[in-house]
RNA sequence: GCGGACGUAGCUCAGUUGGUUAGAGCGCUGGAUUGUGGCUUCAGAGGUCGGUGGUUCAAAUCCACCCGUUCGUACCA
């Protein structure tokens, strides 16, 4: 190894943390032309915005309380100068629930409520998920009916609308917590194993989708699932009289049915409705269920946009009735021109017991939640975001140096941002003005201004149209004729910048 | 977490059975061109070969572990 390297001091890496990006300026477009819809949407059902901070003290966010061997398993969490436990947020249901339960008194109920944010995950990311995402959510909180649910549901699909994915091109996927409950009443699932087999059931359900129906049998029975790179994945652990009463009752059993077939939701809540009857299991859940899709039907919302699935079962933690969840219909591409199998873009349901936890009183909610940064990914791949893009200044290089020159620069692109033009002055080093053109054709400039002081004397400047010019010196083939030509230039009175530029924008957004 | 693939310049990649000073294209900087993008041409900068340790006379190349990326899977409030 030689000594010039060996002496050469050690440079910092640049490098920005797992999980955690930095966003374009055209992904930043892109989220708040995103959020303003969905914003628009929200205030026309009535919702109002309310924001709570990124940290929360740990208690205060359910389950994920830190202990001292893994204080940030899932969640990131660090220790206050009073030893208590902060987190930062992992979603935004949780911090709205102190948020209601801390200011009760104040709140009138029932309290129709939106926000978006940042939340964070602690764990593996992949790609399209990060350790920092944004989510909007919207919830109804002192609500106990079921038409809160029926609404929620609505709300999803006009959203989905209005992000410009067609009607068809999407789905809002129904299930309840309670039929669920009831499904695994009716089989005996296990009740005192802690919960466990409850869980492998509910996982092996939601499965559905992914698997297909012999993954989801593979998974409840004793067995379990071997995938493709060879890992085994336990079984629930139920015998096969178990496994045939829940795809009796979730009709999966039925060629072409359950989850995007197109057999008729109504027939899947009947037969739900008449397998639990038979098993003397509680039908409470496939009745409110029945209830939501009598609303949303009335409403016009039908099965293209709305269905009900028993396959559904989003979060195992605060859920209680129903839930829903968003999926995209359509292939996604990645950039790598791979499918990528997107699903959920967004979900929520009932949570009756998250504000009870604080206040002791019923305080009956429901709400959903909107992956932003998810859903961007999939509606850029799809080309529904970022068409309009922000036209580049238009830019006023520098020719003389002196103040007073400078001076009369700064006076045009002041005078085009008068007008609403956006404009800037080169502000680089003007000493080579090549590299000013070199810097206007890199940020796509539509239109250089430029003035020495042949044209000051004159009370000329000239406008070179960069798209034109482009065009032109395409023919033309030496250098010394391309600098004589000055291609797409011609010169106008300053006094008609203002308009001049404005004419020549016309012309180029209209060719 | 488990299993597979991959990691060489800013980017895309080449680098023979282990063998001298690790290369190309694009990009970047400067000149030809003291008032014009593109083309052309000349020159230049830029590398801990992901990291650490090992085998060897000799490692980008072989081995081990670690880190990162990626695919599947698990988990996902």
């Amino acid at each position: 190894m030689a000594d010039k390297k060996k002496k050469k001091p050690q440079k910092l890496k640049a490098r920005s943390p797992r999980g955690f990006v930095d966003r374009s300026a055209a992904d930043i477009r892109a989220t708040d032309e995103m959020i303003g819809k969905i914003r628009e949407v929200y205030e026309r059902y009535g919702f109002d915005p309310v924001e709570t901070p990124a940290f929360e003290y740990t208690d205060c966010l359910g389950k994920f309380l830190p202990d001292t061997d893994r204080p940030n398993a899932g969640v990131f969490s660090v220790q206050d100068d009073d030893e208590q436990w902060m987190s930062l947020r992992y979603d935004l249901t949780a911090p709205l629930a102190r948020h209601v339960a801390e200011n009760i008194n104040e709140i009138t109920l029932p309290y129709r409520t939106y926000r978006n944010g940042w939340v964070f995950r602690n764990e593996k990311p992949g790609p399209g998920r990060f350790r920092q995402f944004m989510q909007f959510d919207a919830d109804t909180v002192g609500a106990p009916g079921v038409q809160a649910d029926a609404e929620m549901c609505m709300m999803m699909a006009d959203t989905m609308e209005a992000l410009g994915i067609k009607r068809g091109d999407y789905v809002i996927r129904v299930n309840n917590r309670k039929v669920l409950d009831a499904i695994m009443a009716s089989v005996q699932v296990a009740e005192d194993d802690g919960g466990e087999q409850r869980l492998a059931v509910l996982r092996a359900l939601d499965k559905f989708d992914k698997f297909g129906l012999e993954g989801v049998v593979q998974l409840l029975g004793t067995k379990g699932r071997m995938d493709e790179s060879g890992d085994h994945t336990k079984g629930a652990g139920l015998n096969d009289a178990q496994i045939m009463r829940i795809v009796n009752a979730t009709g999966w059993n039925e060629v072409s049915s359950g989850s995007n077939s197109g057999v008729s939701d109504g027939l899947t809540l009947a037969n739900l409705e008449k397998a639990l009857s038979l098993d003397g299991a509680s039908i409470e859940g496939v009745k409110e269920l029945e209830a939501i899709r009598g609303i949303v039907r009335a409403a016009g919302y039908e099965q293209d946009r709305i269905w009900f699935d028993p396959s559904v079962v989003r979060g195992l933690e605060y859920y209680t009735g129903p839930v829903y969840e968003a999926e995209l219909l359509f292939d996604v591409t990645n950039e790598k021109g791979e499918k990528v199998q997107f699903g959920s873009v967004g979900g929520g349901g009932r949570y009756d017991g998250l504000v009870k936890r604080f206040t002791g009183q019923d305080v009956p909610a429901t709400g959903f939640s909107i992956g932003v940064s998810r859903l961007m990914t999939a509606l850029k791949n799809l080309g529904k975001l970022g068409q309009d893009e922000v036209l580049a200044p238009v830019l006023v290089t520098v020719m003389d140096k002196d103040t007073e020159s400078l001076g009369a620069y700064q006076k045009m692109v002041q005078d085009l941002r008068g007008a609403g033009i956006r404009a800037e002055m080169y502000q680089g080093n003007p000493k080579d003005f090549s590299k000013q053109m070199r810097y206007a054709d890199k940020r796509g400039c539509p239109i250089v201004i430029i003035q020495g002081n042949e044209e000051r004397e004159n009370s000329k400047v000239q406008l070179k149209d960069m798209i034109e010019g482009k065009r032109q010196a395409a023919a033309i083939e030496s250098n010394e004729e391309y600098r004589a030509a000055r291609p797409g230039q011609f010169e106008i009175d300053a006094a008609d910048l203002v308009d001049e530029v404005k004419k020549l924008l016309a012309v180029q957004a209209s060719a």
